[in-house]
Formats: structure tokens, sequence, C-alpha cells
DNA sequence: TGCACAATCACGCAGCGTGATGGTTT
DNA sequence: AAAACCATCACGCTGCGTGATTGTGC
């Protein structure tokens, strides 16, 4: 079932927009920061998965927080280390690998 | 020898400005926005100490990245967690407690 | 065929740097 | 008494949101 994928392409533009309060164009300025790389279709047009929606809710709270592009981009990248970091004590700490099951 | 303390307050705020080339005012401001908190005399006039300078000059390299104050805010919090978490995994992995020993 | 999309330009608002001011600490 | 400090105001520059435009994909 890749339907189910969190990665896998089902909106366009424009339902993204809605889903995140967001603009269009500020959405297609966040893809041009490198802060998302959503799928195209073989003519050119954007389609986002879930993973990308809830990307673009954490994007719109960091902004809601106060910060910019650039700190987002930072910010992004130091949280999914963290995540990793944490993912590794749990190993090392001999915890069940996936909480999910 | 507490004098060797880095965060023994040393310097006025001119001689902070000149040691990360910033502002007095700017540094004013980053302590408004909470990125740094340095002692001040009886009178309330601010003294830096080596941490703080240290700390400006990591404030001073991600305003160069084109991050503002509330990134840097954020960033600075997440790369704090992310040095205790390698810390607990080099503990985790047996490695010595306390490398400055 | 029509509607949604792509890419680009223009304008307005807010954050930040920095100079100026007047009073206080060292 | 002088020099550095304090706090605050004012102005300019830049990042970001967003509307308008013209052409293309679905």
């Amino acid at each position: 079932m890749t339907i189910a994928d969190p990665e896998h392409p089902l909106y366009g533009i424009s339902v993204a927009a809605q889903l995140t309060g967001m603009h269009p164009q500020s959405i297609r300025a966040y893809e041009d920061r490198g802060l998302l790389s959503p799928a195209r279709t073989d003519g050119g047009t954007r389609r986002y998965s879930n993973g990308d929606i809830g990307r673009l809710h954490r994007i719109g709270g960091l902004l809601g927080d106060g910060l910019n592009l650039a700190g987002i981009e930072v910010v992004l990248a130091l949280e999914a280390e963290n995540q990793r970091l944490r993912a590794e004590i749990d190993a090392l700490r001999g915890a069940p690998e996936d909480p999910a099951g």
C-alpha cells in the first residue's frame, strides 16, 4: 500500500495551501530556499505528500515564532540531527527499536 | 584561580564590541532578546566574560548566515541540547566521563 | 476548453543596524 | 572631571508576504 506512504505525492499546491493556511507563492518561496522538495509531475507541476504538509506546518509554526527562512533552514536540520541522536540513545539503552511497532 | 573561569566578568561593553566586531547597541539588543546575560556591576554597568564573548561570536556567525534574532535564540537552544545528547551518548558508550579530567 | 499551475515583477510591513541624545557610573 | 556607560528615539536597508501578469499543464 504505497498510497499510505507519508511521502506519496497527493496534493496540488492550492490544496497544500488550504491545508497549511499558506499562500501558494509563499510555499514556492520556501521551496526556492530549499526548505522542502515536493515531487513533480512530468509536466513540472508540484505534488505534495503528507510528509511535505507536515513539514510546511512545522515551517509555519517557526514563522509564527518570528524566525526567518534562513533560521528555519538551520533549525530543521538541527531538529533532524537531534532526533537521530535521541534514537541512538534509545538504541544504546536497549529500548524497543520502534515504538510504532 | 577564579580569574581563569570562562564565566568570570572581565570586559566592558566597548571592549566586547571590539572583540566581536559588533556595535555596542547591537550587543545590548541581543541581551534584550535574551540571547545572553552578562554580569552587572552594582551600578548597573555590563561586564562580559570570555564565555559571553564566545557566545557573541557564535551569534555573529549565525547573523552572517542570514538568521534573525528569533532564529538564533532557537538555534542556540537546539545546539546546547544537541551537545548534551552527544555527551550522553559518549557516557553510554563507556567513554571517560570528563575529557578535561 | 477551462481551470489550476509555473515563473516573475512590484509594493507594503516589520526586523535589524546604527547614529544621536541626555542622564549616570566609574 | 573625563570617559565610558545606561536607556531611548529615529532613520535606512533588507527579508518576507502577497497581488498582478503572462504563458503552460491537466
